[in-house]
Formats: structure tokens, C-alpha cells, sequence
DNA sequence: AACTATTTATAAGA
DNA sequence: TTCTTATAAATAGTT
């Protein structure tokens, strides 16, 4: 999508980079979201940047919820 | 998307909601590959159906590897 | 399992 | 850096 194709692979600039792992990470959490509603499924998404900073998103998926918790230590 | 904007709620029709359980999470693995390899971050994604079946996907997620693992039991 | 009309996500730009 | 928009991509209903 966007206004031009992107290649697969590590965008370089760091900015935007920045940037599209925002818009991407939201958009992942949104489809997993729908999916869990659509499907009646539990869906557990986990995103950790090279920073080492945890993004997480669970729907419908109670049994995940200590699971990614112990993710944390 | 698709030919009619689909309310977000469960799909009743049981045919329908298999079709849309496959494309979809086929659709959401390949967004958390793509995050991962253009923002060069871990990612991983845990689908559980209510019949129980699993699916995973892990793209540089090496540490989550043995955790989803753990799903199984 | 393919197709395609549409909706949705998003890469650049403002 | 929040909002816009042109375009690529996902997908709902169809065949």
C-alpha cells in the first residue's frame, strides 16, 4: 500500500523506520483484534523492538494473558 | 475490504466463518513477517480456534520460539 | 481454488 | 508531527 511499493527489507532510515513500525504495529494489533471477533478465535500478537521495548496485544485469548506476562522477566 | 464492509462481529454462518479464518490468518502472519523484516523487529503471533488447533507464526522471535512451544501443552 | 469489486492499510507528502 | 491522499494490498462475496 502507499504511495510507492516497498522492497522487503530493513528500511534504512532510522526515521522512518520509527515511523512505520508505529503505523505497522497498530495495524497488526487491528487485524488480530477482528480476526479474534470474526473467527470467535483467541489471538495473542507480541512485538518486541531491537530496543527491547514489549508491544502486546491479546483478543479472546485469556490463556495467553500469564503466558506473555512471563515474557516480561 | 471485499465486496461488502462486513460488520465486526462473530460470522454465524459456519462455511463463511472457516473461509474467513483461513484468509485471515494466512492475511496476519504475513503483516507480522513484513513488520518484523522491515522494522527488524521480533514478532510473534498465536492463533488458538475454539476447536482448540494452533497456529503460530515467529519471525525473529528466537526467544519466543520455545515459549509458544510451551502453548502446547 | 480462482476471481474481482471494494474496502482497508499505509508510504509519502503537506 | 499530526493530518491528508494517492496507491498498494487485503479480502467478502462470487464463480
Amino acid at each position: 500500500m502507499g504511495r510507492k511499493k516497498l522492497q522487503m527489507k530493513r528500511i534504512d532510515v532510522k526515521s522512518s523506520r520509527q515511523v512505520t513500525f508505529c503505523k505497522r504495529r497498530s495495524g497488526l494489533v487491528k487485524k488480530a483484534r477482528e480476526l479474534s471477533i470474526l473467527c470467535d478465535a483467541q489471538v495473542a500478537v507480541v512485538v518486541l523492538s531491537r530496543r527491547g521495548k514489549l508491544y502486546e496485544s491479546c483478543a479472546g485469548a485469556d490463556r495467553f494473558l500469564g503466558l506473555i506476562d512471563s515474557i516480561r522477566l
